[in-house]
DNA sequence: CCCTAGATTTACT
DNA sequence: GTAAATCTAGGGC
């Protein structure tokens, strides 16, 4: 199983959103390990994107996404919850992120249980605040390398995604013009 | 099943 | 001050 290199990040931040399905994110908590398959995802770019953290001008929180590609960017909203990007973007563009909306549990499903506080398969993991607290990911992850990290990586998945769905991007009021969620089905 | 409201921190129109 | 890349519980149907 090999990690995802830089090359795979650095093209336009919507091919890797698309790529990105069908991949494996691993995350090694001690002995154990969790990990499962990304069904669905969202591209959010920089200036032409009214809709991402980027898009007026770097700061405290958003540094990340104008980082080097394959960091992790872990962002905290709502009062409660942590949402994960991986930054990848092309030269085209300054910044740029792929938001990781929701995962097939793989592995590590009991941990998951426990860290999530509920036994339904379907809700372990099925959005973005909630694959974050199944997987335990924290503003401690905030800009590490997932290329070279061993405690949270993606790796090559199921390598025939089939179809992907474009849709809208959820729980955003600009750009929804923008068809930059995607997602496959899985069975 | 669908819809509504509340939780609660951060960042800045 | 208020909106935010969200989730859950609870009530009605």
């Amino acid at each position: 199983m090999t990690t995802l290199p830089k090359t795979f990040y650095s093209r336009d931040t919507i091919t890797v959103a698309k790529c990105l399905l069908g991949k494996k994110i691993v995350r090694k908590i001690g002995k154990f390990e969790i990990s499962g398959i990304i069904v669905e995802t969202e591209a959010y770019r920089h200036r032409d994107d009214p809709a991402s953290h980027a898009f007026r001008k770097i700061t405290e929180r958003n540094k990340a996404m104008f980082e080097e590609v394959g960091k992790a960017y872990v962002y905290f909203t709502y009062g409660m919850h942590y949402c994960f990007n991986v930054v990848a973007r092309n030269s085209k563009f300054e910044a740029g992120a792929v938001l990781i909306r929701a995962i097939i549990p793989e592995k590590g499903i009991k941990i998951m249980e426990k860290n999530r506080g509920i036994k339904d398969i379907k809700k372990l993991a099925n959005g973005p605040a909630k694959l974050t607290q199944a997987m335990r990911i924290t503003k401690e992850h905030y800009g590490i390398d997932l290329t070279t990290n061993s405690k949270l990586f993606i790796t090559e998945g199921v390598n025939k995604p089939g179809k992907i769905i474009a849709s809208p991007r959820i729980g955003i009021k600009n750009a929804t013009d923008k068809l930059w969620n995607f997602k496959i089905l899985i069975k």
